[in-house]
RNA sequence: GGGGAUGUAGCUCAGCCGGGAUGAGCGUUCGCCUCACACGCGAGAGGUCAUGGGUUCGAGCCCCAUCGUCCCCACCA
């Protein structure tokens, strides 16, 4: 046993404890069938991160279960890895190239991927280490990469089953297109954010009649793409325009006014203009409608032109085009104009024609790309979707049969919500970085391919010129599959058949979209059985202002940096004081600060009983002389416990922490140690066996009950304080047990600190030096409580700086001047009479006289109500009547006491 | 337009099954370098539990309404 350092000092030691815990496998997990496994898949982090508060939170969290159930013996796996995080980091790698003046098209396909694989040489594992900094005990020999061979064949087989089913198809539908990324994305990654805009009333004139019908628009450059107006069926203003045309101003082209229920009769001015090619309400309407569909825009932001109808033209004529594909407008004088440019001119255009009516200014919600933040472009494009309706339907009923269930409950109608009004999910990309999608077009008869394998001639025709699409998918078709593909899937493996289904899913309620009902849906496909049973949904991490920290803002804290300044245990330790499951927690250095002090108490402690096993070695047999206190701080250990285990369980781990803290800090702490000092500090005491043992045991159940949470400070306590066990992380979880249940002694104690404390408040206030002593006598008429003192007299005495303790039956032969302390059970008079301010001390006695005639009064209150007497439950009324007693003989003591005064 | 969360001490938040708000940390006041710890010890002050109703013997907790704050979802031209 060595010498400990006065002040915890975490820099020195978790470096060398997390290596050592490496080094020693206790990270690992195997498939062991002596053994039940706990599994979590730890949510891969982007290659392109950085580890933040969310990472931080989530990861603690996950490191607290972990640790946890393997001190209660499972084989537990914690599965991590990183994601390869298809957009974010394509972005990434091409502005990086942008700085050299490179793009992607100059160094190809192949030379992109090169340089994108050497980021993720780089960078992919910046985030790891980060991770072990805060003492993530997953099993890194297992670690994945979303884009790593295993990981390819799940998507592989998933694409290819799929598309076999029918549930995969290709299409030309409306789709969400990000101009800035130049690629679909899906409905999921779309975020509404409010933009003011404005809305522009046009006119129309209709055909027929020759009038001018009034519509509004937030959009009027699609006014080029339009193929129809809609007025509503019911609506009588527009009655006798059913079956008439409009001439689309600028195009000049005479185009059907339409009856459909998407006109609105409230809205506007209850005329729609409809742009199937442009807007996704107005792309039904034109399929019920049966309307053309003219594209206007280009993929990357501009009005169409000749060269783009050209194409298109010859791509319609070839035969080859899929259903649904749109014709191309040669916008003329407005090709080559971003949709910006060309808006100024149309409404230039149509001021000079005198079509152009009032403009209003208008707030709405624009869809803008979750990456880039751009404002996203409806189009109609050719793309891969998953058909979700036969998928959805038993991811639902998992959920709503309890197979799975969240925690807290309420997000489980977010999820469920989500579930089922989901449309088919759009899963190509139009970038590099990622898998890419396994269908091969031939190039002589059309044909499409989707094998796992590479095809080599065409099946159809047997033609040799494939062409491989040259999409990736969506990211998150990968994660999808994390629960199972890390495990090994689509191969039978021992892993897969051991670990999966997975336990416990942690993660923000942010992505129960992107993520959580993916994973589910994909898991019950694929594998026939959910991926996990339980999803521990936590809150966001915001600034001291409840703000969310984000890197617009500046507002960000690294939780590196809190680390290198307070270590990993004070931030994992503020990160779950008062967490509660779902809820948002604010970031404090306060609070950072307060969990270190917490750290530094523990050591302390340890350090105390330390020094004192050097003189009195710890029995290896529990002692048969305990005393009172010794089994009062086993008792309320014992239900401790109980209490944490439990609340561990049900995943409450904030107010688990919170109980040990308080146990810790205000009892062991506070009190045991205290009660203890003078046992040890005199020779003659014969209990110093059993508060030894009592210490070192109390010390190792709250290290053992707090490891989870502070990994590192626990453990280096616990390699100095013995050496029959190698490390606290794999020792095993305390259990509590009847034998340490001591009701009587815990009530005895309580009625000691009762009296210590009195005695210390009537101290403070009449200002006595703690070095004066006086003698304390006690007068009970109650011979167990006087027993209960004489017992403790030895530690009751110091902590109430007594020079002698007396008990008696009454006041009998007291000085008429000794001051008193008066509690529930007993009245502690002791010959500081010199020091008595009479006023002050009537004072003081009224005002407690007061408290307690207050209460007399609630209490009566309650006991002369006869329904509360008929009504409530007989332990009630006892408790009560109980508490009544106590106040009347208080306020006897005290009304005696101003008697004498 | 739907759905959810939240409103408790100056600040940040706990509060289990409805049963005295001696709730926690920080801050604050007073007294202490008491031989584990000043990242500490002891003693205080500080709360109409957002508002208004209701259920109940009894409501911070359950029900309804209102106000405030914050999220999520939704194709409103």
């Amino acid at each position: 046993m060595k010498e400990l350092p006065k002040t915890y000092d975490p820099k020195s030691i978790e470096k060398k404890l997390y290596a050592d815990w490496e080094a020693k496998g206790y990270f690992r997990a195997s498939v062991n069938p002596e053994k039940k496994p706990y599994t979590i898949v730890m949510p891969p982090p982007n290659i392109t991160g950085q580890l933040h508060m969310g990472h931080a939170m989530d990861n603690t969290l996950q490191d607290i279960l972990i640790r946890f159930k393997r001190m209660q013996g499972y084989e537990t796996l914690w599965q991590p890895g990183t994601d390869h995080a298809s957009i974010a980091t394509e972005a990434k790698v091409v502005e990086t190239m942008r700085k050299e003046g490179l793009t992607k098209e100059m160094l190809g396909r192949e030379g992109f991927l090169e340089r994108a694989w050497a980021w993720r040489e780089k960078y992919g594992s910046r985030i790891v280490e980060q991770l072990k900094t805060l003492g993530s005990s997953c099993d890194w020999e297992k670690e994945r990469f979303t884009l790593d061979e295993g990981c390819s064949n799940a998507v592989k087989e998933v694409f290819v089953n799929l598309y076999e089913q029918g549930l995969i198809y290709r299409g030309s539908r409306m789709v969400n297109w990000c101009p800035c990324c130049r690629t679909s994305i899906s409905d999921a990654e779309v975020e509404y954010e409010e933009k003011d805009g404005k809305f522009y009333h046009i006119f129309y004139p209709v055909l027929e009649t020759g009038e001018k019908l009034e519509l509004a628009t937030t959009r009027p450059e699609t006014m080029l793409g339009d193929t129809a107006v809609a007025v509503n069926p019911e609506d009588p203003r527009y009655a006798h325009l059913h079956g008439c045309h409009v001439v689309l101003p600028l195009v000049n082209k005479v185009i059907p006014i339409v009856l459909d229920e998407h006109a609105d009769m409230e809205k506007g001015t209850g005329v729609v203009k409809i742009t199937p090619a442009h807007d996704p309400n107005d792309f039904e309407v034109g399929n019920r409608r049966g309307l053309p569909r003219v594209r206007v825009f280009t993929y990357d932001g501009h009005m169409t032109g000749a060269a783009e109808k050209r194409a298109q033209d010859e791509y319609l004529a070839s035969g080859r085009a899929s259903a649904g594909e749109p014709e191309v407008l040669d916008c003329g004088k407005y090709a080559g104009m971003t949709t910006d440019e060309a808006r100024k001119a149309v409404l230039a255009d149509l001021e000079e024609a005198g079509l152009l009516g009032k403009i209003e200014p208008l707030k709405h919600d624009v869809g803008t790309c979750y990456r880039c933040h751009h404002v996203i472009e409806p189009m109609i494009s050719r793309q891969w979707f998953v058909k979700m309706a036969p998928l959805a339907e038993p991811a639902v009923k998992a959920v709503e049969e309890g197979r799975i269930r969240f925690v807290p409950e309420r997000f489980t109608r977010t999820y469920l919500n989500w579930m089922s009004n989901t449309r088919d999910w759009c899963i190509s990309r139009q970038l590099w970085w990622g898998h890419r999608i396994p269908a091969w077009y031939c190039a002589d008869c059309g044909e499409t391919i989707v094998s796992k394998e590479d095809p080599t001639v065409c099946p159809a025709c047997g033609s040799a010129h494939l062409d491989r699409d040259p999409d990736t998918l969506d990211t998150w078709f990968s994660s999808a599959l994390w629960p199972f593909s890390t495990l090994g899937w689509p191969a039978k493996t021992p892993e897969l058949a051991y670990f999966y289904p997975t336990n416990t899913l942690v993660t923000g309620y942010d992505i129960i979209g992107f993520w959580v009902s993916r994973m589910i849906f994909s898991g019950l496909a694929y594998t026939g059985d959910i991926p996990f049973d339980t999803v521990y949904i936590h809150g966001l991490v915001r600034d001291a202002q409840g703000r969310k920290m984000s890197k617009s803002l500046g507002n960000g804290i690294d939780p590196l940096e809190v680390i290198d300044r307070y270590g990993a245990d004070a931030l994992r330790m503020m990160l779950l004081t008062g967490n509660a499951p779902g809820n948002d927690m604010r970031f404090s250095y306060e609070r950072v600060e307060a969990s270190r002090n917490f750290a530094n108490k523990i050591w302390n402690a340890s350090r105390f009983i330390m020094m004192n096993m050097e003189k009195y070695p710890v029995p290896a047999e529990e002692p048969a002389n305990l005393t009172q206190a010794d089994k009062w701080i086993l008792s309320k250990a014992n239900t401790l416990i109980r209490d944490v285990t439990e609340n561990m369980e049900k995943f409450e781990l904030g107010i688990a922490l919170s109980k040990v803290y308080d146990y810790a800090w205000n009892e062991f702490c506070d009190w045991y140690i205290e009660m203890v000092k003078p046992r040890l500090y005199n020779e003659a005491d014969e209990t110093k066996d059993a508060a030894m043992w009592t210490l070192n045991r109390v010390l190792v159940t709250v290290l053992k009950l707090l490891h989870p949470y502070i990994p590192f400070v626990t453990e280096e306590i616990f390699i100095n304080l013995q050496d029959s066990e190698p490390s606290i992380m794999v020792s095993s979880w305390p259990v509590s047990e009847d034998r340490f249940s001591f009701p009587e002694d815990e009530r005895a104690v309580e009625i000691l600190k009762d009296a210590v404390r009195a005695v210390r408040t009537l101290r403070s206030d009449m200002n006595v030096a703690p070095s004066r002593r006086a003698r304390v006598t006690v007068v009970s008429p109650d011979a167990e409580v006087r027993e209960i003192f004489r017992k403790s007299a030895h530690f009751f005495g110091t902590l109430a700086f007594a020079s002698e303790v007396l008990t008696q039956e009454s006041r009998e032969g007291l000085e008429e001047k000794e001051v008193s302390a008066v509690t529930a059970d007993a009245v502690l008079y002791m010959p500081l009479a010199d020091l008595v301010d009479v006023a002050k001390e009537r004072e003081r006695l009224n005002k407690e006289k007061a408290r307690l005639q207050n209460e007399l009064a609630r209490s009566d209150a309650m006991l002369l109500n006869e329904n509360f007497l008929k009504r409530a439950p007989e332990q009630k009324i006892r408790d009560e009547q109980e508490k009544k007693a106590k106040y009347l003989s208080m306020l006897a003591s005290i009304e005696e006491r101003l008697q004498i005064l």
